[in-house]
RNA sequence: GUCCCCUUCGUCUAUCGGUUAGGACGCCAGAUUUUCAUUCUGGAAAGAGGAGUUCGAUUCUCCUAGGGGAUACCA
């Protein structure tokens, strides 16, 4: 039987982390089998869903790069389905209608909790004669759920998770106004469309129990279970958004890869031996759910990062320039000519080798589309004394002796240039960075040079040493 | 309160009864170096506590503590 996955977010906010993973982990593990990663928009709640929050969960996805198969499903548009499902239990007595008002409702469970019992509903009118109803109440529909014995849910990562059936009240499958509650549609839902393995996040434990009661109770065949521990926050309390529980976009934002993001969140919770940086083709290869931790593990931005400086090191030169020029544009306000592309791509080994995030690669980009004269920053300026302006001259003529422009003639001329001073190179390397680059942290400056080019470069030479 | 889950360096983790408890991030020191970074070398750093089981427990069982989750006519 193929297996088919299936990620379900309710449309109530952005993609966060934590959901990340979870779509993350079921992408992987419908890749790694063959089988299918569906999507799911779980929007019965009508109040809290926004057309703007189902765009930024498909951005964020398709931005991690996990596509999905087949259409998403909508499921406020099964309601009727649901509905239906409802119906039939009711008709055959594995369901009934409850007309307590939710005023006593919330006395029963103050009792019972002020008692050391649950806090559940007492079934009150579990065998109720349909002719006690109240007039003028509409009711909801509850599930009969049974009343001994336990329920066990066989997870792949828990174990098997037993839960006594009084700990599990009868739950509501329709509220009164008819809508169907989540409890109902996911279970139709995942039977409907086929899912034969569920993945999501641990806070979905006790619930697994009474779903499955109900799959039970309906004859359906229970799907498999997984539930994943969560994401914590840096101190262990739950993820907020101090933390972390951005959306996806804020990352994409701070200037993290997708690929850095994706293997972060693979490596949390999840591991294969000693192995650190995992690509895509290798996690589908080697993604299992018996790998996957049983604790919580908090997010940590350092090792994210790290990550990120080594994908941004293994990055295509092209690809970083075109995530850079947009920021650049943004920076400078305005376009980036094709010019400027060019010159930034033949820097981009330089630069990359440095960065840890698109931004930074940004921030550092930044001389090479300077105009002239540059404005150096403060450290860069205390470089350029008297005697360094001296020196800088006395180099551009070097310089501007030179028939070719390449990345060694200049490491040549720059030396012979400090020697002929009696100059260590440091001495004469960090003005001239100064000048070329109005700052004192760059790539290489042979390599500077030799991508400004002639022009840019004596030019730049010249105006800091006249300032 | 009740139920469920978790607990190895600061963090992410390896270990599936016998290891000097391994790796990674971060941190510290050093090497390389024109800056920064990269790279390389070395270092400090862990089995929550207590009982058992066993020749032997990080590993199995129980208890305690701590943390987390669930307890909605939300999903």
């Amino acid at each position: 039987m193929t297996v088919v996955t299936r990620f379900a977010p309710s449309p109530t906010g952005f993609l966060h982390i934590g959901g990340a993973r979870t779509a993350l982990f079921n992408w992987l593990y419908a890749r790694h089998n063959k089988g299918k990663f569906l999507l799911r928009i779980e929007d019965t709640d009508r109040e809290r869903s926004t057309d703007a929050a189902i765009d930024a969960i498909l951005d964020g996805l398709n931005w991690l790069g996990l596509d999905w198969d087949e259409e998403p499903v909508f499921q406020f548009s099964r309601r009727e389905r649901h509905a239906e499902v409802a119906r039939d239990l009711l008709a055959t007595g594995k369901a009934y209608y409850c007309y307590a008002s939710r005023e006593e409702l919330a006395e029963m469970r103050e009792t019972a909790r002020a008692e050391g019992r649950p806090p559940i509903y007492d079934g009150r009118w579990r065998d109720k004669d349909p002719s006690a109803a109240p007039a003028g109440v509409d009711p909801v529909v509850r599930f009969k759920s049974p009343n001994h014995g336990e329920t066990v849910v066989r997870d792949l990562v828990q174990g098997d998770v037993i839960f006594a059936n009084q700990q599990l009240d009868d739950m509501i499958l329709l509220r009164a106004d008819g809508t169907p509650t989540y409890m109902l549609s996911v279970v139709v839902d995942d039977h409907d469309i086929g899912v034969t393995d569920i993945i999501r996040g641990d806070d979905h434990l006790t619930n697994a129990a009474r779903q499955q009661q109900l799959i039970e109770a309906i004859g359906w065949m229970v799907p498999r279970y997984t539930h994943i521990p969560l994401i914590h926050g840096p101190d262990g309390a739950k993820l907020s958004k101090r933390h972390g529980a951005l959306g996806v976009d804020a990352y994409r934002d701070m200037g993290y890869l997708p690929e850095a993001l994706r293997n972060y969140l693979l490596r949390l919770g999840w591991s294969h031996g000693d192995d650190e940086v995992i690509s895509t083709e290798q996690a589908i290869d080697w993604f299992n759910l018996e790998n996957v931790g049983k604790s919580a593990a908090r997010f940590d931005f350092a090792k994210l990062e790290n990550l990120n400086g080594i994908y941004i090191r293994g990055a295509d030169d092209a690809y970083l320039t075109g995530l850079v020029a947009p920021i650049l544009a943004e920076k400078t306000g305005q376009d980036i000519s094709p010019n400027q592309l060019k010159l930034i791509e033949k820097a981009m080994n330089g630069l990359k080798e440095r960065a840890k995030s698109v931004n930074s690669l940004a921030e550092s980009s930044l001389f090479l589309i300077a105009e002239r004269p540059l404005t150096l920053d403060d450290k860069a300026k205390s470089l350029i004394t008297e005697e360094a302006s001296a020196v800088l001259t006395r180099l551009a003529d070097r310089l501007e002796a030179l028939e070719d422009w390449n990345a060694e003639d200049l490491e040549a001329a720059v030396r012979a240039t400090a020697e002929a001073e009696g100059l260590k190179l440091g001495k004469i390397a960090q003005p001239l960075r100064a000048a070329l680059t109005g700052t004192t942290v760059s790539p290489g400056i042979f390599d500077v040079l030799d991508v400004l080019g002639r022009e840019q470069s004596i030019g730049r030479i010249r105006d800091a040493a006249l300032a």
